[in-house]
DNA sequence: CGAGTATTTGAGCAATTTCAAAGCGGGTGG
DNA sequence: CCACCCGCTTTGAAATTGCTCAAATACTCG
């Protein structure tokens, strides 16, 4: 099956890259943006997305020019490559994977953001996405326009640290998955999946014990640079071997320290 | 042999970290900086490390705090993992390569750095570096105080952009090494190589068609994810199919398109 | 409920690694 | 200035890992 294909199917609809003065629904939202449960103040990502110790106006200055939720459906694209790069985007719930796509038409998933995660720094260089980022499931993400980011960044230090500590963590997680996908055994990758996976769960507040893969064995293996009848064998693997259960897409890590070492 | 005990032969005179009112010679320098012929304004890195645009007053206040030139010798390194994040580098003259270390000891080369390219952004997010950067033949490198650097660049927008430019590029980067990576051919990844540093080194005004490696197979094969002697039997065989011609580290490259399609 | 996906598992195969040995090269100390 | 030595590179052969192809089974979403 063509990739290429694939994505002409599972995203139909796919949403349009927007301009700062968005059409319709987005543009008479953001017209009269904070509705209630959407304000940054009152929302349970803020500490991963947003600096400490802004002051209320400068909080609010944030929030006058975040749009703070827009849904994106299960197979539709935030933006896809060579969209032109306005804004950047924190995930609020649900998550996303993205892609990259080389001349010859193979793909590689560069990366799974959950809520609380930015997506869209790679526009930053060059003024226009370098991979396509996708709904696992239905989702909402804030829309941040970057200039107006940028300008805030210029007037106050803790903002300007926080993109900075945001872009820096971005670099760093790429350096990890080279070696990752440099160094490291089939097996090795698969429990390094599910580890980092569990972390980011459990620093979420959710359970780093159990939870629900919402991507295919597809794309975890594109993601770990290996093919999905191996990532499949590594979980039977891991079954016979006590470390997880696994049921379809549902993962109970049972042993955490045997991933760990393995 | 292990890559550890090979460290501490290779670089016995590791350079010690530098807090911004650093020991020696370095402060000793700093008070009377731009020596001439290492002025920003005179340096052929300039347009690849600064942004354009700026006013002789901005020039000269970037000038003013940046370290013009140390020099490091093959082998040394400007800072390694965990070391506090103090300040970014420009290389100056001379390559380098960073190296990220896993737990277990296994380690692997993240990048190649020419002239002209920065180092060190890695220690952003968390305030340590996350790599080691080692000097592949005797280099110089400017020294740019990070929290210098984001003052001005809360002053002086084009300087933002170009930072934030640098971070987003690095981004891209990292993002085509794990495609790389991940879904590349020993035969491609070698030819990529070639291809990617033959270009560089254009864009900096060198032959794209001749050059001299100042890595090792073993570094080259760590950075593509595979063994030395894999990288070796690559070279031969594009030797054989007279895409290039190898001589130990001197590479001409006979057939670009060649490459290209590989 | 049924079609189309997604997953699992097996068997054979191909690419790369591992292990081994020989050649080369250039830097250094006599 | 030359010879020697150590590290780098090349090449071969055997071993291994992960891939390809194939088929059966399990899910999921209309």
């Amino acid at each position: 099956m063509s990739d290429v294909a694939a994505y002409s199917v599972i995203s139909p609809t796919r949403i349009p890259p927007h301009a700062p003065p968005a059409p319709g629904q987005l543009s008479a939202a953001a017209r009269a943006p904070q509705k209630d449960g959407q304000r940054c103040t009152a929302c349970s990502m803020r500490s991963i997305c947003m600096p400490q110790g802004l002051t209320p106006a400068e909080l609010q200055r944030i929030e006058s020019f975040i749009y703070p939720s827009r849904t994106i459906k299960q197979g539709e694209t935030i933006y896809r490559a060579n969209d032109s790069f306005q804004s950047i985007y924190a995930v609020r719930a649900g998550s996303f994977k993205t892609v990259v796509m080389h001349r010859d038409g193979r793909e590689q998933v560069t990366g799974f953001h959950l809520a609380g995660d930015s997506l869209g720094l790679d526009g930053v260089c060059s003024g226009r996405h370098s991979c396509d980022a996708m709904a696992l499931e239905d989702s909402k993400v804030c829309i941040i326009p970057f200039h107006l980011l940028e300008a805030m960044c210029r007037e106050v230090k803790v903002v300007q640290q926080h993109l900075h500590r945001m872009m820096g963590g971005e670099i760093v997680r790429e350096s990890s998955q080279m070696m990752l996908l440099g160094t490291m055994s089939a097996e090795q990758r698969v429990a390094t999946f599910l580890l980092n996976l569990s972390d980011r769960l459990r620093m979420r507040g959710y359970s780093p014990a159990e939870f629900h893969l919402r991507m295919t064995r597809e794309e975890i293996g594109s993601y770990l640079g290996i093919k999905l009848e191996t990532v499949s064998r590594m979980l039977s693997k891991f079954q016979r071997d006590g470390l997880v259960d696994t049921r379809g897409k549902d993962i109970r890590i049972l042993d955490h320290e045997g991933l760990v070492n393995v």
